[in-house]
RNA sequence: GGACGGCUAGCUCAGUUGGUUAGAGCGACUGGUUUACACCCAGUAGGUCACAGGUUCGAGUCCUGUGCCGUCCACCA
C-alpha cells in the first residue's frame, strides 16, 4: 500500500468492475423489499453542476444503503429534452452556419436537433458515473424516447376526453424572444427602475375638463379602449358614461366604472388596454369593450399602432410616444418609479401579456393531492415545505401547456383541412392520429416540457402499456421510495407528479368522483420527498453558469477524488438549509479518505490479516483475559455510533451521520484506540485481541461509510481481507443490538462504567500533555509527575499508569502525601498532579533554554511597556488594540516570573 | 402585502423533547518527522449565542416584539 491514497486508479477500476458485475441492475424480486428512486432528469445537453453533485450523491447514498440492507434497489436514470433551452441552443448553433430554423423547416430542424442532442447529450450521465452513482444504466430513459412519448400523448388524450384539456383564447405570458407562451411558473418577477408617466386625457363632452392617468407603459395608449374609475369615487362621479379623447391616434373612448380600480393608486384613473394587460382584459370582458392589439409577437408595434410606430420595438416605441405626448402637451409629469416586471425565466426578457389561442389543462386530483400530503401518505423533509405546497394547490390556476416550439412532444390534435379550427367537431384527438391523415393537419404546437416530466415516475416504469409495465416491474417498484430534489421545482415538478400519479395510476375514476382514501397510498408516485438545499458560493450567491461561480465538479474529482467530493458535499448538507460551498470542505473529505487509508495501512503492517472474513471469525481471535478497558470503551462508542447513524438515516440528517462517523473514526478510534494499541501489539499476549477489536471496528466503519465513500471503502474491504462471498455493496452493517449479541456470544459484555473511567484517563492525559506543552517539554519523555489522590483514585491511576505514561510521554507517576510547593499543577477529577521540574531533565540544556527564554522576554517586555506609556498610542489606537497590548504585557510578565522560578529551582538542583 | 428560513468563535457551520463549564472543521499561534498518516500529531488562544421583553429553579433552545439578511407567493396600472 502506498503512503498516500490515490483515488484515480481505484475509482475508475472499481466503477468498471461494478458495471461488469451488474451490481446496479434492478430486478423485481418478491422475496425482498423494493427500494426505488427515479432521478430528477437533468437537461440532456447540460453539464454537471454542484447542485447535481449534492442531489445525486444523496440519492446514491440512499440507494447504496438500501442495497446493503438487502433490498432490491432500482435507481432509474434519464434525461429531459428541455424544450426551450435545447431549442435555443440548437437555433444558435444553426445560426452560425448561416441558416435559420425557418429556412430548415420543422422536420429538418428536429433532425438537426436530434443530431445535436446525440452529440452533446449524455455528457452529464458520464459525469454521474465519475461521481460513482449506482444507477441502473440499462434503464436509461429520455423524455423524447418513443415509449415515453407514447405515454405523454396518452396522458394528454385521457385528460382531453375527461374534459380537463381544453383550447381557448386567453391572456397568456408571452415571451417575445422565444416566441412562445409560457406557464405562470416560468415567469419571474424582477424589480425594475422605470418611469411613471402621468398623461392627460381630455373629456369630449366638457371642453376644458380632463382626466389624468398614471401609466408605466405609454406605448400601449394606442390600444386604449376606455378609461376606468372606481364606481364610488366621488371625484369623477359626474364623468361616468362620458368620453375622453385618446391622446395618441385620437378617437373618443368611454369612461367606465369598475370595482377593480384602486382609488388610491396614482390618480385613481386607469387606462384600459385589454389586449396587453391581464386586469384590463378582465375589465374589458365585463364591459364588452373591443380588444385592440398593437404589438406583434416579437414585441414590435404593429400597423394598428399607426405608421409612425409600426415595426418599432416596444421600448423604443415607449420613448417615442412619451416624447410625442410631451410635444402635444399631454404629458403632465414623469417620475422615476420602481415596479415589478415579469421576465421570462429562460430568455430573461420582459414577458408580454398577450391574448392567444392556447391549450390549457385543468389540474386533475387537486383535492387528493392536498390530502396525501396532509395525511402523511407523502412526507416532506423538511416538513415546512408542506405549507408552500398546500398554499400553491389552494390557489392553483389552469396550466397553459402548449408551446410554440418545434422541439418537444407535438400536441396529438388534428384539424380537418380547410375547416374552421375553433369548432371541436372538426378535431381529431388520439395518440396514433387519424386513419386518413391526408385530410387532416396536426396542431403545430408542442407540449410544455413539464407536461412530459410530470409523468416521470409512471412513464419510466412502462406506463401505460401493460406488457411494458410488467417487464419493468411497475407493481413492484411503484410507488417509488423517495424523491430527492430541490425546493425550487416544488410546483414545476413535485406537485404535478403527485397529481399525475393520483390521476393515472390504478383504475380510473370519474372527474367528479374522489379517489377513496384506501387507494390513495398505492397511487402516489413516491412516499418521501427530501428537499435539498441550494448550493451557493462563498458570497451567498446562487451558483450559476452566467456568474461563472460554480466550480467544475470534474476538476474537484480530479483534485480530491470522487469520494473526497462526496464526503465534502455531504458533510455540509444540513437538512434543507442552503449550502455555502467551500472547497476546504472537499479538501477535508479528501483528508478523511487519506486518514482511513493510512490507518488501514497501519493495520496491514501490524499483523496478519487472516481470519477477517466475518465478524464471527474476527471475534474468535479474541482472548477474553486480554480484553482491556480500552476495548470495552471503543466498542461502547462503536455501538453508540451505529445507533446514531441509524437514527439519522430515518430523518435524512446526512451531515449528522457523517459527523458521528467522523468523530468516532478520527477522535476515538485513531487518536485514542489505535495510539493505545501501539504499545499493546508489541506484546504477543494481547496482540491478537487488540487487532481483532481493531478489525471489528474497521469492518463496521467501512460498512457504515460505504454509501458515502463507495470507492475507497470497497478497496479497503478487500485489502483488509474482509471480503467473503459478499461484496461490501451487499453486506449490511451490524445494528447496535446485533453488535451486543455478537460480543456476548464470545463472552464480552459492555460495562458503561468503564467508559467513565476511560474518559477520566483521557482527561488526565490531556491535562498532563498540556502542562508539559506549556513549559515546552512536549518532547521530553523523562519528566516525572507527582500526584495527590484518595485511595480509590490512586488505584485507578495505578491501573492505567503504563498507558498514561506512554500517552503523555513521561517517566513516572509518583503518589505523594503532601501537596508539593512551587511546582506547576493541574487538577483533574481523579487527583492533583504536579510536574516535577527537577527530575529527569537534562539540567544543563534546560537551564540554558530557560536563560534564552528569559533573555528574550527581557527584550520584549520593555518594548510593550514603552508602547503603553506612549500617550498617542493610548488615545488614537482602537480600544481592543490597547487592551491587547496590556494583556500581552501581563502574559509576558507572568511568563517571566514562571521561567525565573523554574530557573531558580533548576539551578538549585545543579 | 402574505408565508417561510437564517442571525452561535476571525470564517463556514453543528447544537434532536429547556438541564453541568456552548461544540466541530478551517484559519491563527506554540511545539513536533517516536516506522499509519505533514492530506499528520500534541497543545494554546478565540463566543454578552442579532436585540428587547416574558415564561421557568434554570433559556442558544419555549413565547411576544424589533432589527438585519435571504427565499417563495401575490402584485396597483
Amino acid at each position: 500500500m502506498d503512503k498516500a491514497y490515490s483515488p484515480r486508479e481505484v475509482e475508475d477500476r472499481l466503477y468498471e468492475k461494478w458495471l461488469s458485475e451488474g451490481a446496479f441492475e434492478a430486478r423485481a424480486d418478491e422475496s425482498r423489499d423494493a427500494f426505488s428512486i427515479v432521478i430528477p432528469p437533468p437537461n440532456v445537453t447540460g453539464v454537471l453542476t454542484m447542485g447535481h453533485v449534492l442531489n445525486n450523491t444523496i440519492q446514491d447514498v440512499l440507494a447504496r444503503r438500501a442495497r446493503q440492507e438487502g433490498k432490491s434497489v432500482l435507481w432509474l436514470p434519464g434525461t429531459d429534452h428541455a424544450g426551450i433551452a435545447t431549442q435555443t441552443k440548437v437555433e444558435n448553433a444553426i445560426k452560425e452556419t448561416g441558416r435559420t430554423r425557418e429556412s430548415l423547416g420543422r422536420e429538418e430542424f428536429n433532425l438537426q436537433a436530434c443530431l445535436w442532442r446525440d452529440e452533446h447529450g449524455g455528457i452529464i450521465l458520464n459525469q454521474l458515473k465519475k461521481l460513482g452513482c449506482s444507477c441502473d444504466w440499462s434503464r436509461n430513459v429520455h423524455t423524447l424516447d418513443e415509449d415515453y412519448s407514447q405515454s405523454v400523448l396518452s396522458a394528454f388524450v385521457r385528460l382531453f376526453k375527461k374534459g380537463y384539456v381544453y383550447r381557448g383564447q386567453r391572456m397568456v405570458n408571452w415571451c417575445p424572444a422565444s416566441l412562445t407562451a409560457l406557464s405562470d411558473e416560468e415567469v419571474v418577477m424582477k424589480p425594475q427602475s422605470s418611469t411613471l408617466y402621468k398623461v392627460k386625457y381630455n373629456v369630449v363632452e366638457s371642453p376644458g375638463a380632463f382626466l389624468e392617468v398614471c401609466t408605466t407603459r405609454p406605448e400601449t395608449i394606442v390600444g386604449d379602449v376606455a378609461l376606468a374609475i372606481h364606481p364610488e369615487d366621488p371625484r369623477w362621479k359626474n364623468l361616468q358614461g362620458k368620453h375622453v379623447m385618446r391622446p395618441v391616434n385620437p378617437i373618443a373612448i368611454p369612461i367606465i366604472a369598475d370595482d377593480a380600480v384602486d382609488r388610491d393608486f396614482g390618480t385613481g384613473v386607469l387606462k384600459i388596454t385589454p389586449a396587453h394587460d391581464k386586469l384590463d382584459f378582465e375589465i374589458g370582458q365585463r364591459h364588452e369593450l373591443p380588444i385592440i392589439e398593437v404589438l406583434n409577437a416579437d414585441g414590435t408595434m404593429n400597423e394598428v399602432a399607426g405608421n409612425d410606430y409600426a415595426g418599432i420595438e416596444r421600448f423604443a416605441a415607449r420613448k417615442l410616444i412619451s416624447e410625442r405626448l410631451k410635444q402635444d402637451g399631454h404629458l403632465v409629469a414623469e417620475e422615476p418609479y420602481r415596479n415589478n416586471v415579469g421576465f421570462s425565466e429562460r430568455s430573461d426578457v420582459p414577458i408580454e401579456p398577450r391574448l392567444s389561442e392556447q391549450w390549457f389543462l385543468k389540474y386533475p386530483r387537486v383535492e387528493e393531492a392536498k390530502k396525501v400530503v396532509r395525511k402523511g401518505l407523502i412526507r416532506f423533509f423538511p416538513e415546512r415545505w408542506e405549507k408552500t405546497y398546500l398554499h400553491w394547490l389552494e390557489n392553483i390556476q389552469d396550466w397553459c401547456i402548449s408551446r410554440q416550439l418545434w422541439w418537444g412532444h407535438r400536441i396529438p390534435v388534428w384539424y380537418r383541412k380547410g375547416k374552421v379550427r375553433t369548432d371541436p367537431s372538426n378535431w381529431h384527438v388520439s395518440v396514433s392520429g387519424p386513419s386518413d391523415p391526408e385530410n387532416w393537419e396536426q396542431d403545430e404546437d408542442v407540449l410544455d416540457t413539464w407536461a412530459s416530466s410530470w409523468l416521470w415516475p409512471l412513464a419510466t416504469l412502462g406506463w401505460p402499456d401493460d406488457d411494458d409495465m410488467r417487464e419493468k416491474g411497475f407493481d413492484y417498484f411503484y410507488p417509488t421510495s423517495v424523491l430527492v430534489t430541490g425546493p425550487d421545482i416544488i410546483f414545476f415538478w413535485v406537485a404535478r407528479m403527485i397529481m399525475a400519479g393520483l390521476e393515472f395510476n390504478g383504475r380510473s375514476y370519474k372527474p367528479d368522483q374522489l379517489i377513496p382514501d384506501e387507494s390513495l397510498e398505492e397511487r402516489v408516485p413516491f412516499r418521501n420527498v427530501y428537499f435539498t438545499g441550494i448550493i451557493r458560493d462563498a458570497e451567498g450567491r446562487k451558483m450559476s453558469k452566467s456568474l461563472g461561480n460554480s466550480p467544475d465538479p470534474l476538476d474537484l474529482i480530479e483534485k480530491y477524488g470522487a469520494d473526497g467530493l462526496r464526503h465534502g458535499i455531504m458533510s455540509i448538507a444540513p437538512k434543507g438549509q442552503d449550502i455555502r460551498f467551500s472547497e476546504e470542505r472537499i479538501e477535508q473529505g479528501r483528508n478523511f479518505c487519506n486518514k482511513l487509508w493510512n490507518v488501514s495501512r497501519f493495520r496491514t503492517l501490524s499483523g496478519s490479516l487472516s481470519g477477517n472474513q466475518s465478524p464471527v471469525e474476527i471475534l474468535s481471535r479474541v482472548r477474553l483475559d486480554q480484553v482491556m478497558e480500552e476495548d470495552q470503551a471503543i466498542l461502547i462508542r462503536l455501538k453508540a455510533t451505529i445507533d446514531e447513524v441509524e437514527r439519522c438515516y430515518s430523518s435524512y440528517e446526512f451531515n449528522s451521520i457523517l459527523h458521528a462517523l467522523y468523530k468516532f473514526f478520527w477522535n476515538d478510534f485513531c487518536d485514542w484506540y489505535v495510539e493505545n494499541s501501539k504499545a499493546r501489539i508489541k506484546n504477543e499476549e494481547g496482540k491478537d485481541t487488540c487487532l481483532a477489536i481493531q478489525d471489528l471496528c474497521l469492518r463496521e466503519m467501512l460498512l457504515l461509510l460505504h454509501p458515502f465513500i463507495p470507492f475507497i471503502t470497497e478497496e479497503l474491504w478487500s485489502l483488509l481481507g474482509f471480503s467473503s462471498a459478499k461484496s461490501i455493496q451487499f453486506e449490511a452493517p451490524a445494528k447496535g443490538d446485533d453488535l451486543i449479541g455478537m460480543l456476548s456470544k464470545v463472552g464480552i459484555t459492555l460495562d458503561p462504567q468503564v467508559l467513565e473511567e476511560i474518559e477520566a484517563q483521557r482527561e488526565l492525559i490531556t491535562q498532563l500533555r498540556s502542562i508539559k506543552a506549556e513549559r515546552n517539554l512536549s518532547n521530553n519523555r523523562e519528566v516525572e509527575f507527582l500526584y495527590v489522590a484518595d485511595s480509590e483514585n490512586a488505584a485507578l491511576i495505578a491501573k492505567s499508569e503504563k498507558s498514561v505514561l506512554e500517552a503523555v510521554g513521561a517517566k513516572s507517576l509518583r503518589q505523594v502525601e503532601e501537596h508539593p510547593s512551587g511546582l506547576p499543577a493541574v487538577v483533574t477529577a481523579i487527583g492533583s498532579f504536579y510536574l516535577d521540574l527537577s527530575s529527569g531533565i537534562d539540567l544543563e540544556a534546560e537551564i540554558s533554554r530557560m536563560k534564552k527564554e528569559i533573555e528574550n522576554l527581557n527584550k520584549v517586555i520593555p518594548s510593550i511597556e514603552y508602547k503603553l506609556s506612549n500617550e498617542k498610542f493610548l488615545t488614537n489606537a482602537p480600544a481592543d488594540v490597547v487592551e491587547g497590548a496590556r494583556a500581552q504585557l501581563a502574559e509576558n510578565q507572568m511568563k517571566l516570573r514562571e521561567f525565573t522560578e523554574i530557573l531558580s529551582l533548576l539551578t538549585a538542583k545543579s
